[in-house]
DNA sequence: CTTTGTTATATAACATGTAATGAACAAGGT
DNA sequence: ACCTTGTTCATTACATGTTATATAACAAAG
């Protein structure tokens, strides 16, 4: 079955792009899925952001993860919700809103950061190991990549000792 | 203001690409906003497998497309409304609901095919324009580029004679 | 020819992006 | 002191992806 997407090129790279992303994060999601922590993984990054760049206005939030404003309200609704990251008024301005992480989210995102970001970054690095050339045999190569072995499977065992 | 999820490298390739594919649809949907035809940039994929592939079921357009069936399903309702393709049962399997351009959908098809889609692809192929080396080197020119000039600005007067 | 499993599609519920709009607040000129 | 104007955020409506499940049609086996 001829896989249109691919077939057309540069004319549907927008989609074709979304598309990988969208597997991404669901093989991500899987590996995710061990911990017992009620959290997509599309909201890793938003509470990354708040790691590392400490409490953001929303407005700021919004500009350093590059989604627009009512994405990050909502999702700054339901991470409250879960109790990772709280809100207060800014001292100053009455308009802005600070969004910090709490204590279970920092414990959250340092028990990330030491056992699952780095089986993540490394299943990705071998999921584009060796990858050179034109974009488009690029994004091939890792469609194909992912077909054969998602990202769970990519492990390294070793990769935190 | 430090862009998180370009920083985070391989960590969050997977919300980087669908981002990236987000933006290229959104400015693909700006060159497309000329036309009258009130369809989304994302619906063209579909109307392209049926035009290359000719009258298909539900199930395999989903397959060529590389979405979930009940994507498609919504999406051929949606371009049904709008007169675009039509569904007839199979004639052998009762179960199985083919697909098809209507004669307005494939009058839509042949002028995006003849006056929009090799804009497009031109306006692509520049932005990827000398595009090498490391895929998440690639990526960030790619948003540089976009950045600097949206696809609307990169289209050749000429490309279409 | 009924029962039972499989396949094809529809539907519902959810996730997560967008644009548009409105309310509260800030800031500046008269 | 007040308007006017711009900024910040919340809310709403929509688009389009997903998973899970229901339903209908088919297939295979007694």
């Amino acid at each position: 079955m001829e896989d249109i997407i691919r077939s057309l090129g540069y004319l549907t790279l927008g989609s074709r792009l979304k598309r990988i992303g969208e597997q991404l994060q669901a093989d991500t999601q899987r590996m995710l899925d061990g911990l017992e922590v009620p959290v997509q993984s599309s909201q890793y990054p938003l509470l990354a952001a708040l790691d590392r760049l400490g409490p953001l206005p929303v407005g700021e939030l919004a500009q350093s993860l590059g989604i627009t404003q009512p994405g990050v309200t909502r999702s700054v609704a339901l991470l409250t919700e879960l109790g990772l990251v709280e809100v207060v008024q800014s001292d100053g301005d009455q308009r802005r809103r600070m969004v910090s992480l709490t204590g279970n989210g920092q414990r959250l995102v340092s028990r990330a950061k030491r056992d699952v970001w780095p089986r993540i970054e490394n299943a990705v690095a071998d999921l584009c190991r060796g990858l050179t050339g034109p974009l488009l045999e690029q994004l091939s190569a890792i469609e194909d990549g992912l077909a054969a072995a998602p990202l769970e499977r990519r492990v390294k065992q070793d990769a935190v000792p």
